[in-house]
DNA sequence: TTGAAAGCGCTAACAA
DNA sequence: TTGTTAGCGCTTTCAA
């Protein structure tokens, strides 16, 4: 690879001035000399040395994409369609604004702010971030942050005065719209699945208890349907879900992902999807679209979240404040196939 | 962040007694000068600078993953199920080894050239390259490189003496032996859906001929169906396709996602899988599984091709003299549901 | 067993 | 308008 340096003596002319063309710091540099420069640039292939520059500039040009993930996790985390469209959402806007994407990805939040020191990173995103982990990040990484879909404590990052966005969802607002839409249909025996109770999981159980009470339905305790999603309790939970699910006429999903889980297991058992049981999820994941019966669900704009969350990020890394600390996306209710309409019947 | 020089200051010792402890260097470094600077390490948390480390030493630890796409796309390429499984593998196998993954992603490969050479990327893995593309790369690369799914000419590759990997597929004999599977099943009038009649479609499709051929069957024109991917034409071509398929009992499709396409288009026309016809697709993607009727196909180990390629090349990278230049991977067909037995009728 | 110093390629403050 | 030079943090050769 061929070196300013090497250039410029080539040229008979200092580093400098080679660099301020390469840099379009022109003002003062003569006609000609750009140029002669610029000609010699373009003839050798020049490609500036990312790491003697990042070196000189105390920056990097990356932005750190952060992933913690659990071992036991059913799959590999890129294998998420929902993950995987705001990755791709996210790598454009990345690259169409000249930065560069490295991926973290692990259990150990340490080990992942350990390397996110090391690559000198100029920004993070962070997903998913439980409150402890926030504030481990918190204490050693002192540039821009953006939170992606996180559910944290945000009364203390002000108290403590951390400057951060986070982009989210109209989570209970939307989920209380999808309970509203199947009471609609006719439903009066709505079931909930989900993960765990907690983070976005909890927000959107209490949008659908909101909306079942506001409606004057009772809300039974084992309507709630929660999955292991620890690698090898899947099969088993998903299939105990299965047994128990006649209880309800419809269950309403926390995820597109969860609702096709669902969906296939009820298939397996017999269990008719819409005719013996109605089925909702919730993201419109790429999917989501695949199922059969396609499947009812809220629409969110994956791709848009990663694209804003990327950009608010590098507005910070350029120095801008945030105007607002949270921005909320809504949903827009995407009516497909997998959920019986009660009235007709 | 703390540096080298300001440990060797604390400490009252030199730049190089540290140095040499944080890389093991000990051989001639005193017992009790190795703790003084262990504990002293441990004690701020030192985490090395990437970009003085690289810079010093002419390298990056970075390993440049190139996917060259276009612009039409019918989604964004990470939202490919093969991609994002593929990249699954390889993340997993990149951060094990110590490395570090950066994406490019572009429709230009001389852009994405620049790139990697900016950064001084330790070595390659290369996507679905076409030969004039490969080449390219070739021209301007010089170190280590590893080809996965790349159907280029490698005859030539060993003329210019380029140390060459490529990982693959057993895609002509799999193609084989699933239509010969279909034929089992008494399938006579058989197509063969593809994106366009090169690389990896061809390689299936002369599979799929040589089947039909040694079972004495034919081979008709318009058996042959080409979809076209490019982001609007693709439902009008789905269309089309499902209009014409009722000429065949059964579609060999190129690839799991085609496979889906088609039975959602065939759904929505009313033709049933597997009663009206069947279907089979091609690599046992995560999507593969959540279809309805479950589809039949022929498995890859994707995610271990992924792996495979990336510690063929990290191999390549610390010196060593790859042994094959073609490492094959074979399949397993997986009998689902989708393809009815014509035997029993 | 330890240390001094040059150098990796680039930037930027300052000098000319 | 152009050039000199120190320095970014680390590695590594060579000397002590």
């Amino acid at each position: 690879m061929i070196t300013i340096k090497q250039i410029a003596t080539e040229l008979n002319m200092s580093t400098t001035t080679v660099s301020n063309v390469i840099h379009g710091k022109t003002k003062e540099v003569s006609k000609e000399t750009i140029k002669k420069v610029q000609d010699y640039l373009d003839k050798v292939h020049y490609v500036p040395n990312m790491t003697a520059r990042n070196l000189a500039q105390n920056q990097s040009n990356i932005i750190g994409i952060v992933l913690k993930t659990t071992e036991d996790r059913y799959s590999h985390i890129l294998c998420d369609p929902f993950v995987s469209e705001m990755m791709g959402g996210i790598e454009r806007a990345v690259r169409e604004a000249g930065y560069y994407m490295m991926l973290y990805i692990s259990e150990d939040i340490e080990e992942i702010i350990n390397h996110v020191a090391s690559w000198n990173v100029d920004g993070l995103l962070l997903f998913w971030m439980q409150d402890y982990d926030a504030i481990r990040v918190y204490k050693r990484f002192k540039k821009p942050v953006v939170y992606v879909d996180t559910y944290v404590n945000w009364g203390f990052m002000e108290e403590i005065g951390q400057t951060y966005v986070n982009v989210g969802l109209t989570d209970e607002e939307s989920a209380k719209e999808a309970v509203e839409y199947l009471i609609g249909k006719g439903h009066k025996k709505i079931g909930y699945l989900a993960e765990k109770m907690s983070d976005v999981n909890l927000c959107r159980y209490q949008g659908y208890e909101k909306a079942m009470k506001e409606a004057g339905l009772e809300v039974k305790e084992n309507w709630y349907y929660e999955l292991d999603t620890t690698g090898s309790g899947i099969d088993k939970s998903l299939n105990d879900i299965a047994q128990r699910v006649k209880e309800v006429t419809v269950v309403f999903c926390s995820s597109d992902n969860f609702a096709g889980m669902l969906m296939n297991a009820c298939i397996t058992k017999g269990i008719r999807v819409p005719e013996d049981l109605s089925v909702m999820g919730f993201d419109d994941n790429q999917n989501g679209r695949l199922f059969r019966p396609a499947l009812t669900t809220m629409h969110q704009d994956i791709t848009g979240k990663g694209i804003t969350a990327t950009k608010e990020l590098i507005k910070m890394i350029q120095g801008k404040v945030p105007k607002k600390h949270q921005i909320v996306f809504s949903t827009k209710l995407i009516e497909r196939l997998s959920v019986a309409d009660l009235n007709k019947k």
